[in-house]
DNA sequence: AGCGATGTTCGCCG
DNA sequence: TCGGCGAACATCGC
């Protein structure tokens, strides 16, 4: 689930729970996400520091400690942040358990062990070094400058979408709802797309990853609360089309799996 | 039992 | 040089 909204739900309820607390301890179940740091290290650097604040950029986590440093967490496909009361089990996947001083814990889990664990002296240098374009909510992007990251004319704008280093935080499931709101083909080329195309675009970005994390993805129930005329509940074969109850089709493009609707997106 | 999966990265090819 | 593609990574669920 992890993409931008996801993160945000994630950066929410880390915020819940951590904020202004300080790390009694920090467990690490599984050292093969840790990058950059080793598991010894990582638990020092956290124990006996408050988390200041928290912050997203893309699909990163950032949880900012009192000493200036920052816990990175990267959510691969399968991550989650569990919240738990002092004194429960850690759930089944998790790779990182913290402990803060008073009640609270945080569980970070890992199903399928692609995320990353990192430790960065400074956050705004790990995402030049991870070379991370601007997050895909940047309120200082506007249309012009949304499409001018999308970069090359000759790329597929669904792939471009899902390019961390042009724009952050957009994934499969995401580039698809963008496209299929904006009536705009996954495999249309980022040149194709004329000055109102663009607009609506930059626009229907805005809306879907807004409205995503207004429904409180992926958590509990979120279902119901996303427009009916998405396309997110209806990726699968057979599917109708939310839209015009044509059947939603599936390409591969950029090595994933598009769903979209070929009458409500032309080419 | 095999395939595909919300992500990222790398090597290959045109 | 760029973009697209397939594989690899690790693991699980359908």
């Amino acid at each position: 689930m992890p993409e931008l909204p996801d993160v945000e739900t994630f950066r929410r309820r880390f915020d819940a729970q951590a904020l202004g607390r300080t790390i009694a301890n920090a467990h690490i179940l599984d050292d093969r996400l840790l990058e950059g740091v080793t598991s010894r290290r990582l638990s020092q650097a956290l124990s006996g520091h408050r988390v200041a604040s928290t912050s997203r950029h893309g699909k990163y986590l950032f949880a900012e400690l009192d000493n200036g440093a920052s816990l990175v967490l990267h959510f691969g496909m399968t991550g989650d942040i569990v919240p738990l009361e002092r004194g429960k089990d850690a759930p089944r996947y998790t790779v990182l358990h913290i402990i803060f001083d008073d009640s609270a814990t945080i569980a970070v889990t890992s199903q399928r062990k692609l995320g990353r664990i990192a430790l960065a002296k400074d956050k705004s240098q790990f995402i030049k070094g991870q070379n991370l374009g601007p997050d895909a909510l940047d309120s200082t992007l506007d249309a012009e400058a949304f499409r001018e990251a999308l970069g090359s004319p000759r790329s597929a704008v669904k792939s471009a979408l899902m390019d961390q280093t042009k724009i952050s935080g957009i994934g499969n499931i995401y580039s698809d709802e963008i496209l299929y709101q904006a009536g705009i083909h996954p495999k249309m080329r980022v040149g194709e797309i004329g000055e109102k195309k663009a607009a609506r675009l930059f626009e229907t970005t805005h809306q879907v990853l807004e409205k995503a994390i207004e429904s409180g993805v992926p958590s509990e129930g979120f279902e119901e609360k996303l427009p009916k005329t998405w396309l997110l509940l209806h990726r699968e074969k057979g599917a109708k089309c939310p839209r015009c109850g044509g059947p939603v089709r599936t390409i591969k493009t950029g090595g994933r799996t598009a769903y979209f609707c070929s009458s409500c997106q032309q080419a």
